[in-house]
DNA sequence: CACTATACGGAACGAGAGTTCCGTTTGTCA
DNA sequence: TGACAAACGGAACTCTCGTTCCGTATAGTG
């Protein structure tokens, strides 16, 4: 991992492996619609909606989207990917900031936030320890590392506690988003919930049990 | 809601609605193991194994099992409601206790011990929310009035902050065994998330976001 | 303009799961 | 013991969803 962005789409054109060859200009337009109503689908419905719903919202045919991504979770994974990365980079943003303690907090409200509205990354963290890590490796890895260091500096300055992991950080931010979904889920209740989370990370909170 | 103990099966015999007429002795010994199958595999595998497992298990064919239960829910809510009554039961059990507050902490840890160790308890707490509560109403409120009276005494004694409710608690533990499960979730590690949300949720820790 | 590789659309396929149906078996009672 | 209602088993049906296939349309090229 070297830190630097990691791009999805490089360009517009001769995206994906033609064997060297562009695409064709309606291969090229359809591509991006498909990725662009995937972003909006499943952000708001979550992965497990029907492929057809996305094929419907771009206005393509099922053939067609099979023929860009050869599975469904072949395209969940090109949406998700690049928001674990803009999350990797609001992290490491923070790391460098004044405040460790204070940045890693608003980091924690962030991405619960993030999450919250966007059902795709909520889904894909919440499987990111299970088989889901392997694929998006670069973004979930990515994460890690910039929660780490983030996390590592509120450390330091005795903000938070120091007993827990990047790993378990973000275990217990979607925990709470899923908990604040099961009572209702609005804003504020996730605001709320992810507040008491974040009392139990701080260093004072310590006693545990 | 009066406080009292529900009952799921009355005896053995004469369980469901026959008109009046007792069961047949069959029925009766087929409807005890399709119970206590169900209980077995939906604890292990959770509510998304196929009803043909349970039936399996069993030893009767699926045919057998819809005529005791008329939807896969019904079974489902049937397993469920009795152990939501036994939480609820040990809430109010703790409720009496001399200490409240060690109490309550312990009562949290025993029922996220109980709801990693049975995937049903689990899945059923984790929709608890959703719809779930309007068909195991009984259970829920069972449940929500024994924390409620265990949180209220906690509360008083200053052990814990006074801003939160019974159905954000069991939100909260529910999602800090989410959280455990996607980062590996051995008891340990349970034990270690809900430690940090207990930290969250003393009166010390009302500092908040 | 004609030709062809590329791409498209969407019907069709197959797997998995919940539920129903009905011919067969069995407990119960006279 | 014989008759019948009750209960059984499991094949079959239905519905959903991911994926494949193939006839048709079209962008790109000489």
């Amino acid at each position: 991992m070297d830190g630097g962005r990691i791009s999805i789409d490089e360009g517009v054109a001769a995206t994906p492996e033609t064997g060297g060859r562009p695409m064709r200009a309606d291969a090229v337009k359809n591509r991006q619609r498909i990725l662009d109503a995937a972003a909006e689908v499943f952000a708001s419905e979550g992965v497990s909606v029907p492929i057809d719903a996305v094929a419907a919202r771009a206005g393509v045919g099922v053939g067609t989207l099979y023929r860009h991504f050869p599975t469904k979770e072949a395209l969940f994974e090109a949406i998700v990917l690049t928001k674990l990365i803009d999350l990797a980079d609001a992290a490491r943003a923070g790391a460098g900031a004044s405040d460790p303690g204070q940045a890693f907090f608003a980091f924690v409200q962030l991405m619960a936030a993030e999450a919250t509205m966007k059902r795709d990354l909520f889904d894909a963290l919440d499987a990111a320890g299970i088989d889901f890590k392997s694929r998006c490796a670069d973004g979930v890895e990515a994460l890690q590392a910039g929660i780490t260091t983030l996390l590592g500096r509120a450390v330091d300055v005795g903000a938070v506690r120091d007993d827990v992991d990047a790993g378990e950080v973000v275990a217990l931010i979607i925990g709470a988003c899923h908990a604040a979904e099961s009572i209702g889920g609005n804003a504020e209740s996730v605001q709320r919930l992810v507040g008491v989370v974040c009392g139990g990370l701080r260093r004072s909170a310590e006693a545990g049990l």
